[in-house]
DNA sequence: TAATTATATGAACATATGCTCATATAAGAT
DNA sequence: ATCTTATATGAGCATATGTTCATATAATTA
């Protein structure tokens, strides 16, 4: 393939495509999203199911709401966490699903 | 939904799941891996169309290697490396063209 | 053989990351 | 109003990460 013929990826998609990523590339953002995915979740309940302190998740949804993978609502004074992203869950649970059946 | 009802990722999964999506997690590595879906190339040639250094490439490639992501053959002084997990590199283009059409 | 070209790799360094700890904020309960 | 429960967040710390620099290894050429 001559140079000129490559396909190169513009600087913005790539600084896109690893910032999703870099969200899978942790096992404890794999555990919360993949938690996230079955069921809307308080941080409580993260916290318990995956057991995890109180402020590690908080810190980590944190990081989930800014690059919109999940979203969030207050329910008296609990916050309840969802998913946000169904194409970029879609991409973990392919991966999760080509891991476990290689 | 119940506690005991949660469909939790074994340890293993996580590790594997993560693995993979830390090597999509860089931008230097999508720019390789990209590169290297569309071609096989030596190290000098990915060094020379993603303007990095041979050090650099030859690391990154060492550490794609590691994963099984690449393979590579020696051609004369020169190794040839090329994507080898076709499943892997499908999620990476799925994730680049939802970046590129949201 | 000596020089050149291509690649690999260890050490060092600066930056990024993920956690804990302490504390702040906010809503419900008493 | 006060206490409790739930969540958010800044600071600090230990570890991980990606690059450069110097050097080693390997095949080709003169």
């Amino acid at each position: 393939m001559r140079e000129e013929e490559h396909r190169l990826l513009s600087a913005g998609t790539v600084e896109n495509v690893s910032l999703i990523f870099k969200a899978f590339s942790d096992p404890t953002r794999i555990r919360i999203l993949y938690l996230l995915s079955q069921e809307e979740c308080s941080v409580n309940h993260v916290s318990e199911v995956l057991d995890m302190s109180q402020s590690a998740v908080s810190h980590q949804l944190s990081y989930l709401r800014n690059i919109r993978l999940v979203k969030y609502k207050r329910e008296g004074n609990a916050m309840l966490y969802s998913c946000d992203d169904s194409h970029v869950i879609s991409l973990l649970k392919q991966a999760i699903d080509h891991s476990e059946h290689p």
